[in-house]
DNA sequence: AAATCTGTTGCGATGAGCGCAACCCAGTTG
DNA sequence: CAACTGGGTTGCGCTCATCGCAACAGATTT
């Protein structure tokens, strides 16, 4: 099993995949953290590899040990520098307009960002629902997160499509009438500045989302808030346009001077 | 200038400083990133190791660079580890602090989270009473728990008047001295870092809670103490010190860089 | 055009990190 | 008790990834 990669980093790399496995993969039962060897399973390593790193890593305070149980979490540092880095302004800004969403319809609220073709969800505001699955900090590939439309909006059609046949689920009718429900959705929300959509993998039944623009115009996030129940087709107007209007506010806090 | 430092992971200690660097500068303003020049020289390393790394950092998401000034800033990655376990972190860390309230004053001491306009109770740290209910797991309306006080510290006033008048009791007279109430603690918790109040449900005679920040910056969760009896004026402010204490080095332990 | 300032890259020497195996330390089990 | 199991650490050669220099390539400035 040993690897023979090309080679770039490889330490950053092993470094990193460790402190992902110790933020937790979503599931967010196990809170004492994690032991060597689970961790050196998980990534097909050495131990040895992974106890040094590590001892490394908490030397520097990226992560931190239990004393009595000996399990590792993610540490102080780590936090420290996420709370310096650009996306940090972004969600504090973000967070009144979220809120107010979240409590006016009683369901979450996300702000969530465009990573290369996954759709990064910064800040969830919670509703008062009995149990709900953490998002934050979660990446999902574009096309399978309703907040998708609203940050592809802007983009070429020729390359959504492009990105669509891609990564579209092959099945041949299915694919071609998902791609023009896609491309009017975008239109949808260029036109409106919301779109509604039905969600594929939240236990959701539907959700509705909004483009950001940050100042030079540019889409920089989506608004989104998931809907437990389809509401009737003039209810779920008006709430689009709540969000529309929260993203618009938004954008205006971001200095966007609206077209 | 050759650094002959026994070193353990010295590639480790390379990317740290870099990105230290990067969060760095302390000040808050427009900071549009560094180059890789500036970066080199402040820690007095080669510029192509310096460059190396940060393309590096910047394949893996840790850093990102403004395509037109080619200038690096802290990534998305972070904010994603932090944002993930997040949660998961703040019932651990919070536990010793919240021990050493219950010792301190021997009385209940909690953690809660806002949930829409509901207050859930994640953990509950049992002082040496005979008599002690569990809160864990269980969720009270927002305006009726003695931590919520705390957890709307930050909202925009006239959101928490449309809240409270929303559900307030009906009684004319006490709805409206109980609004002014409640936005005078939260005034005082913005200003104080804590607020006492009687409590509504609890049996206890009164409680103090106070306002814990996670990384971003938001109101993460607030700790609350619950008094058996209501101590003379005082002493009812040095308690309020102490929690407001606890929940600042709990926010710093979270990644919360005080402003 | 020369001078600077930026950042990237080729290259040989060398030492840091890899993997294996041995080891320590608790608990379990027979 | 000895044998076993499962967690974690460490000793040690071998190899290859990293270091620092120096040359290079663009932009800006003089």
């Amino acid at each position: 099993m040993s690897e023979k990669l090309p080679v770039s980093s490889a330490g950053l790399r092993r470094d990193l995949e460790i402190l992902d496995v110790l933020a937790g993969h979503g599931d967010e039962r196990d809170t004492d953290g994690f032991g060597v060897s689970w961790i050196a399973q998980r990534l097909g390593r050495e131990k040895s590899q992974v106890s040094r790193a590590l001892r490394a890593l908490e030397g520097e305070g990226m992560v931190e040990r239990d004393p009595v149980t000996r399990r590792y979490r993610l540490g102080w540092r780590l936090f420290a520098l996420a709370a310096r880095s650009q996306q940090a302004r972004l969600v504090q800004v973000s967070a009144p307009f979220l809120r107010r969403l979240a409590t006016a319809f009683d369901e979450d609220a996300h702000l969530c960002v465009l990573r290369g073709d996954q759709v990064l969800t910064l800040v969830s505001m919670p509703s008062s629902r009995a149990y709900h699955r953490i998002w934050e900090g979660v990446s999902v590939p574009v096309i399978m997160a309703a907040a998708g439309r609203s940050l592809l909006a802007d983009w070429e059609p020729e390359r959504v499509r492009e990105l669509l046949r891609a990564k579209l689920p092959a099945g041949l009718d299915s694919a071609v009438s998902g791609e023009e429900q896609w491309m009017a959705d975008l239109d949808h929300a260029r036109t409106f500045g919301y779109v509604a959509s039905d969600v594929e993998l939240d236990d959701s039944a539907a959700a509705v989302s909004a483009p950001v623009r940050d100042h030079r115009g540019l889409i920089a996030a989506a608004i989104s808030v998931s809907l437990a129940r389809v509401p009737a087709a003039p209810r779920l107007e008006e709430i689009g346009r709540a969000i529309a209007d929260s993203a618009r506010d938004l954008s205006t806090a971001l200095g966007h001077s609206s077209h």
